[in-house]
DNA sequence: TGTAATCCTTCCAATCATGGGAAGGTCAAG
DNA sequence: CTTGACCTTCCCATGATTGGAAGGATTACA
């Protein structure tokens, strides 16, 4: 199998196989004289496997300790556990702050009349030298992004 | 004033301030005779807003063009919020994307024991060839995070 | 005055995962 | 034997930000 039958059977492109070759994900694999990498149905599982994970959002680092888990048939599923824990934590964090943006835009959007007059309380608190106030319902003390 | 008080003073950078200044979201600054960038409390004021759009997660780009409008005085405050009710969608897609997968990996890892024993749903879901089950529509829906 | 510390300058590089494209070699079908 | 679809490597771009090196300017202090 060439590496464009292999991007289509695994979801990865081939762009994509060959950088996670370069990076060291996947081992190199066999090629033909002419120099074509050629792919396994164990390989293609191998990319399958990759895609999944990064549809779950899991780094390149995270995957190639999940890859390296899920060849070792000797593992403690307590590692896998943690790892992805650990991204559920990420996950609720990022969410939380992009929550908090929307959250705070909607206010200021709900209290601009949106026509064609200049006034506008969006610019204006985005001017303004006071916190910006923050709407989400429960916690409000994340601090937007900025480092102070 | 010179950069670094300007980058205290806004809480943008000296890194990102030359950067801006090289994009062309600020103009360019006045020069002392040595070559050093000067500010005034006006360029300050300037920085600060960009550095609140930032916090709400606008792109360089949009900042670009809030920073038109906040300059003009005949902008129609429809534009504005446009520009912030368009971000607050984009912001919506993505806090979707990443409670799918924050529920999707949950749910895996609520199966997984943890312990020290090899057995692990979520290696065997990554490896799987059906489609990942998703749970936001069941159980966890939107608010499951409200929480966490 | 000397000097050391702290600023400032520009330029280059790296991040992270991905796509685009050029230049050129290979393969299969007509 | 040509054409088109594939493959190869290599370089570049993204977005926002940080890091650092090399070198000049300013400031503080003895």
């Amino acid at each position: 199998m060439n590496i464009g039958q292999a991007a289509t059977a695994s979801g990865v492109s081939a762009k994509m196989i060959r950088y996670y070759e370069s990076i060291g994900l996947i081992p190199k694999t066999l090629r033909t004289e002419a120099g074509y990498r050629v792919y396994s149905d164990h390989d293609v599982h191998t990319l399958r496997f990759i895609r999944r994970s990064r549809d779950l959002g899991f780094s390149v680092e995270q995957i190639a300790d999940l890859v390296s888990l899920w060849r070792d048939r000797e593992r403690a599923s307590k590692d896998v556990k943690t790892i992805a824990l650990d991204h559920v934590s990420v996950l609720e964090r990022k969410i939380r702050e992009l929550q908090e943006m929307a959250s705070t835009l909607r206010h200021l959007a709900e209290n601009c009349c949106g026509d064609s007059r200049p006034h506008c309380p969006i610019l204006e608190e985005l001017a303004s030298d006071e916190p910006l106030p923050v709407h989400t319902k429960t916690d409000a003390k994340f601090g937007a992004l900025g480092k102070a």
